[in-house]
Parts: structure tokens; C-alpha cells; sequence
DNA sequence: TCCTCCCGCCATTCA
DNA sequence: TGAATGGCGGGAGGA
């Protein structure tokens, strides 16, 4: 049974809410249960005015990162989420899944999860890239045809169920998630339990953030990683499977700036890796972010610009919702400026030899990171000033969540620049 | 036309 | 046993 549909309006558990002494942005209230959230209802009673775009994950992504990431968010409640942000379960399950592993949450308990924040991204990163390396290395030898078999199909998957003989990198990775200290003694047969968490979307993030963390190209498609993912052999309804589930992925990675789509050759776009990047590989190996001749394509989708997605569903807007939406375009733009201005300084390489990602202060390629703390100043010169107040919660939010992500890089820098120093061959993945 | 990805069904896991 | 979780793929929106 599920209990999304309608978990959106449901009565908030009483452990649910122990969020933010801060106030939080004002949501529309009460938020009304969406007609094509009806049980059953799916796709059969959608309304044509409604546009998809409103309703992406990515989007929703960037909302529920605007809501929880402020002082004083300690703990959410799925609930809360969900009835904030005005969507059903299931989505918020997408979203904290991506958002876990990459360390921004952790899971406390059934239906809470704990707020890490940007700053947890790095070490987060840091981990997988060990981890990756690791498998790589001489404590998992894995040459290129056992590496697909690591990330077999799911039909191969399927077969070896139950089979002692058959542990995989898979497992391996399903041991990460079960055992984060990498425990030894994990059970050698395969539990129903370890099969399903192989394909959970939070595993599927790791691994498709670990293409990123060791392959020697900047980019790649879609396609490409689950080709990778999957391995050889594989079915065509499970590459469309993965890469679906690619796509929830990258979008909201790309919401968190830890990606962005740029365009290549092809008709089908790839996905760039922003959240960090190494010296360039002729000191350590690793790669730089790729040139920024290529082109990178414009937004399809603005995220942030919506509070909550369910004023927008396939009814027609509200007139005060779309006035709303109009308000926080213009702050969208404003960051979106913000952020292209920032990306377009050359290098954005300090001393350390870091390169910042997507929150990377204009100021920190003149300045030392000492000298760069006028963030109040900063902010007040970009500063919109909003009628609506949330609004300026809204700015405020991703002005303290850039200085929260430099910060974090600054005092990172050297133990990532210690690990990014690392070569890694990994051509196996071109 | 086909890429993109929202949506919710329903199997599995949890408490 | 009911609730929580989340894999999965149909199919509509959009370029």
C-alpha cells in the first residue's frame, strides 16, 4: 500500500516537526491535496495547464534545500517536508536519498533525518573517492570485464541470489551503505535486503558521483554511466530503467551545483562535475573541470524560484502564486547572474590550488580566504529587496549557504588537495 | 521524433 | 499488520 498520495496532507506526526528556531519561508496554508495526487488518479486526471517544469525534482531540490538549510535546522521530519514543500512522499524519499549520499543528511531514525548541510559535502566526497580508489586498487582488483561484472545487470543480479560464490563489487558497495566502517565480518551470501539497496537510488548516486570523482574525463552523458553502471550485457529496458533513475539523480545534483548539463556533440547532453575539482592533471593526475569553451547549455529549469511546488500543479496559478513566482524569478535571476558572474573569473584557483564549485565567493580569486569575510556587504549589494519576505530568506539562505560552502573548502582544501594528489588510472571508464 | 523525467503503483522492509 | 520505504516503468511534456 502506499501511503504517499495522500501523506502530503496527512496530519503531522508528533515527532515530525522539530525543525527551525528560524523561521522558515511561508508556504501557501493549507496546502491542498493536488488533484492528480488522488489515489489511482496518476496520469489519468492530469490538467493541461499544469507544467512539468514546476515540478521537477530539481526544483523541489533546491526548495527543500532553501527550507532546512539555515542555522538552528537540526531535524527534519519527513512529514514536514513533505506538507511544506506540498508534495507527496515519494518524492521527498527521492530527494533525501541524493541528498544523504552525498552527506548533506543523515538518516536518524524512520522518518527523520538529521541536517549536515553543505558542509558535509567534502567529507562526504572525500569518502567516496577513497572508497572508489580502494576498489580500484590492489584490495579489489578488478580488471575491466569483473568491473562490469561488479555493477552487473540486474538480470545477473537477479541469477546470483542467495549464491556465496557470487559477492560482487556490488555487495561491496551494498557493505558501504550497511556498514560504513567497512566491516569485515559482512554476512558472504547476499540478502534479499543488500540486492534491493544495490539498486537503491541513494547507491546509484555514490556510484555515479564516483565516475565523476575518478575518471579522467570532465563530462559524461547519461548514457555512458549506465552503460558503465550497468556493465556489459545488459538489457535494454534496464539501461532505460538507470538511466531514468540517472536522470532523477543528476537533477538534483544539479540543483546542488555539485553538476551542471553542458552540451556535446551529440543531440544528448553531459553532465559536468562542479562540486569539486583537482589541480590539473599534469601535477596530480586528476582532472580539471572541462574547458569552458564548451558550451554550457542555459537552464531548461530555474530551480529555487518556488517556496513549495504545489501552487503550480496542473491547475491554473493563482494569481497571487504566480505574482509570488514572478518576485522570485527576478531573485533567481539575480543569483543566477550572481553565479554565472563568479564562474566567468578565470581559474577561480586560490593559492591552494583549489577550484571552487558552484558557490565559489567572486571574491575568493583576488582574496585570500582571510580577507574575503565582507559576506554582509556582498550580500547587501545583491541584496533584491523583496516584497515578500521569505523572499529575502530565500537570498539570504544562499548567500550564507556560499559562505558555508567556503568556508568548508577553505579549511578542506588541504586534506582534499591530500587525496585529489593521488593519480588515478581510470581510462577503463572511457 | 525522441529525449526527459514526473508520477504513482506496488513490492519490500520496518517497527 | 499497518506504515514506511523506494524500485520501477508508463506515458506525457517539451525541444
Amino acid at each position: 500500500m502506499s501511503a504517499a498520495p495522500h501523506s502530503s496532507t496527512a496530519v503531522e506526526t508528533p515527532t515530525a516537526t522539530a525543525v527551525a528556531p528560524a523561521p522558515l519561508p511561508r508556504l501557501p496554508n493549507p496546502l491542498p491535496l493536488p488533484l492528480f495526487a488522488e489515489r489511482g488518479g496518476g496520469a489519468r486526471l492530469r490538467h493541461h495547464a499544469y507544467s512539468r517544469k514546476q515540478k521537477s525534482l530539481g526544483l523541489l531540490c533546491s526548495n527543500f534545500v532553501a527550507l532546512y538549510d539555515r542555522d538552528g535546522v537540526e531535524s527534519i521530519g519527513l512529514d514536514d517536508a513533505s506538507r511544506r514543500l506540498g508534495v507527496e512522499r515519494r518524492r521527498i524519499y527521492d530527494i533525501v536519498n541524493v541528498l544523504e549520499s552525498v552527506g548533506i543528511l543523515a538518516r536518524k531514525a524512520k522518518n527523520r533525518y538529521s541536517w549536515i548541510g553543505f558542509g558535509g559535502v567534502p567529507m562526504a566526497l572525500r569518502e567516496l573517492k577513497e572508497r572508489a580508489l580502494r576498489e580500484k586498487s590492489g584490495l579489489a582488483p578488478l580488471p575491466v570485464e569483473e568491473l562490469s561484472a561488479a555493477n552487473m545487470s540486474d538480470d545477473e543480479d537477479d541469477d546470483k541470489l542467495g549464491d556465496p560464490e557470487a559477492e560482487t563489487e556490488g555487495d561491496k558497495l551494498s557493505q558501504t551503505v550497511d556498514n560504513p566502517s567497512d566491516m569485515p565480518d559482512a554476512p558472504p551470501c547476499r540478502l534479499r535486503s543488500d540486492h534491493r539497496k544495490e539498486k537503491s537510488l541513494g547507491l546509484l548516486t555514490q556510484n555515479f558521483v564516483k565516475l565523476f570523482l575518478t575518471m579522467e574525463v570532465s563530462t559524461i552523458s547519461l548514457d555512458e554511466a549506465a552503460k558503465f553502471l550497468l556493465g556489459e550485457g545488459h538489457e535494454e529496458s534496464n539501461m532505460r530503467t538507470k538511466v531514468r533513475r540517472l536522470y532523477d539523480i543528476a537533477n538534483v545534483l544539479s540543483s546542488l551545483k555539485l553538476i551542471e548539463k553542458t552540451q556535446v556533440d551529440t543531440r544528448k547532453p553531459a553532465f559536468r562535475w562542479l562540486g569539486m575539482a583537482g589541480k590539473p592533471k599534469a601535477e596530480n593526475g586528476v582532472t580539471v573541470v572541462a574547458s569552458p569553451a564548451r558550451k554550457t547549455l542555459s537552464n531548461k529549469r530555474v530551480f529555487g524560484t518556488e517556496l513549495t511546488n504545489i501552487g503550480i500543479n496542473r491547475s491554473q496559478l493563482e494569481p497571487t502564486i504566480q505574482k509570488k513566482a514572478k518576485l522570485a524569478q527576478g531573485g533567481a535571476d539575480i543569483l543566477k547572474s550572481y553565479n554565472v558572474a563568479a564562474q566567468k573569473q578565470p581559474g577561480q584557483v586560490n593559492k591552494s590550488g583549489f577550484v571552487y564549485g558552484p558557490f565559489h565567493p567572486s571574491c575568493a580569486r583576488k582574496q585570500e580566504p582571510d580577507d574575503c569575510n565582507n559576506w554582509e556587504s556582498l550580500a547587501d549589494s545583491f541584496r533584491p529587496q523583496y516584497q515578500n519576505p521569505a523572499l529575502g530568506d530565500l537570498f539570504a539562505h544562499y548567500v550564507d549557504a556560499w559562505k558555508s560552502w567556503y568556508s568548508e573548502f577553505s579549511q578542506g582544501s588541504g586534506i582534499m588537495q591530500q587525496h585529489l594528489g593521488s593519480s588515478v588510472n581510470n581510462k577503463r571508464f572511457l
